[in-house]
DNA sequence: TTCCGTTGTGTAATCGATTACAACCGGATA
DNA sequence: TATCCGGTTGTAATCGATTACACAACGGAA
């Protein structure tokens, strides 16, 4: 009864050619007559055929898919970004494989799996704390498949990344604070190892410095972007003595936090404390108070990283190994979204 | 120079034994010696042979991913049942491919192209709309892969799903604002032909009746599941001259919506209004005032989801095709979480 | 008329792993 | 001793599409 899907041969026996012009008309359409093409194409019609992916990819020597590593799927930032690499790919006719890094960081060796160039054609990795990995599977020799960072990125090596000027957010966030009067800034960071954390805060820090205000160590929060850590600074917050008047979270998630357990603990933002986001998450517009933030383009970054990838695909393929591509770092413009999370100092 | 990957046949070199030994080895020990499986294992090592996919996937007539289908990427709702069903598909062996069916359903034809069962060995759809395209598919006697609802699902068909009572969950939203002394209250619905905007909206109005208040027309808000309508919905309640002391959203992110449209124009929850959502996402707990909603499991959804395919996939390959599962529909039980956005009718 | 280049098509090898089948071995049984 | 059996292993066919190579047909140039 359920008889197997069509090959190509049927295809071949229906339009009365041979397999090799079906996959050619299919593939290669100006190497075939115009009415082989036609006659090709009905038979497809007819019979209801699709290529068998598992069998192009042996024969081409390729997987068909390219593999997004996210640090955590959970997070909402990275969600949007995912949809627009997905929206970008999938027109190539790759399939866009996503997994969850800290998922994997649990089986050990799963991410190598990933890394290993049998498993994809090509890599986009929102995560820059493969840093490791990458390193080690390069010393191996191993080879690795064209990859792309997004976000994030990894400092002293050239591969390529599309990124926000995370420094230059941080310093509109300050130089907003600073405009608004706050004396005293503070700031909550994300994970200590992260690059956008240390990218953030050193244009923090600089900023804070150039607009001649005091810099205290104590007044910069550990974090790691979640809004739990965004929440244990605001405890920390409360018990100081000398508390800043504005605080500028490196992510909005954090802020969230920050904003929500000062809420419980009875203190409003804007009325005691202004706050300055980083990220503009969906979210950000409709909380109460709607927060002030960095804004990532983060369709933009997704498009991108997709667009560069396939592009160094392309190039691996005609082995003409373009340098400026194979080590092109797109940074984008960020802009400050102004909300009511912060106010003039009273 | 980069000379290709190792193959099998590398191995069975190495080991000194033949390809089908090597393949046994290592898809069935059991069929194979202590010592050649050792020989192997090592000479594994030695090599660094990975098997290479789309062999394996052509031999065995099969795709090796799964496909979930996500209504939109972007919301993140789903990312935690995302992340919980590619933690329970891959250790199984399947790579996990995302599809965004807003943006499938761009290109025409791009979501059957995931139907039809030569891309995946099996579905999860997360997204009820696809109805239409899937009782098609069964009318053409396309063969479908093995599949399985997550959240929502179809009413009159007996394919399997795993969802919350979503009924119970609107009557214990509304039962919990009754207990409060509310008498009027509102609802703002999902999209109108989704099975969960249906099923919410019966329970709600229901135990409406149930708790002998008033349920009139006008207080059941149309809407889309997103923030923006749950702004919508605000402004319109704000026109109203006799408005519901509190609103059961059908879900967190319209309620977001609904309490930042509000506070925009000066009105305050829970003062004014009292207000539930439906799903408990993450920051629920931290919007501000933090939210009272009806908690859905996601990570059990996804894992639960998973399984069930993976039980489905191969009782199909054991041609044994059981009824029970086929058509089970799990059914998890929801939970009312009370936080601040709810208080009794002053 | 002959030769050459171009265009279009078919034949058959190939990608790499899996598995049906056959063969082999040592020991147990008749 | 002959036969059989269970456990291991090797040989070779197979999955389905792609593509190198060969070849045929045709038009134009010499």
């Amino acid at each position: 009864m359920s008889r197997s899907l069509p090959r190509i041969r049927d295809v071949a026996l229906a339009a009365g050619v041979s397999t090799a012009t079906v996959s050619r008309a299919l593939s290669h359409p100006d190497r075939v007559s115009q009415e082989t093409r036609d006659r090709v194409r009905a038979a497809v019609e007819k019979t209801g055929y699709t290529v068998n992916l598992a069998a192009r990819n042996l024969r081409r020597r390729q997987t068909g898919s390219i593999v997004v590593l996210v640090p955590n799927l959970a997070n909402p930032f990275f969600s949007l970004i995912l949809s627009s690499i997905a929206g970008a790919i999938s027109p190539a006719g790759y399939n866009v494989l996503i997994a969850d890094t800290a998922q994997a960081r649990g089986n050990e060796g799963r991410i190598f799996d990933y890394l290993s160039n049998n498993r994809a054609d090509g890599l986009i990795l929102l995560d820059g704390c493969l840093a490791d990995e990458i390193r080690l599977s390069r010393e191996q020799a191993k080879a690795l498949p064209p990859l792309v960072f997004a976000c994030e990125w990894i400092d002293d090596t050239d591969l390529p990344s599309v990124r926000v000027d995370n420094e230059e957010g941080a310093r509109l966030a300050i130089r907003h604070l600073a405009g608004l009067g706050h004396r005293r800034i503070g700031h909550i960071l994300g994970p200590l190892e992260n690059v956008l954390t240390s990218a953030r805060a050193k244009g923090a820090a600089e900023e804070i410095t150039a607009q001649g205000l005091e810099r205290r160590d104590d007044w910069f929060f550990s974090g790691d972007f979640s809004m739990a850590s965004g929440a244990a600074a605001a405890r920390r917050w409360l018990s100081m003595k000398e508390r800043p008047t504005a605080m500028f979270c490196s992510s909005d998630e954090m802020a969230f936090g920050f904003i929500s357990e000062l809420h419980r603990h009875g203190l409003a933002v804007p009325d005691d404390v202004s706050v300055v986001g980083f990220d503009n998450i969906a979210i950000a517009e409709r909380f109460v108070p709607a927060l002030t933030t960095v804004h990532q383009p983060r369709d933009t970054i997704g498009r991108l990283a997709a667009e560069m990838l396939l592009a160094l695909i392309d190039k691996d393929g005609a082995a003409a190994k373009d340098a400026s591509l194979k080590s092109g770092h797109e940074v984008l413009p960020v802009e400050l979204v102004i909300r009511e999370s912060t106010r003039a100092l009273s």
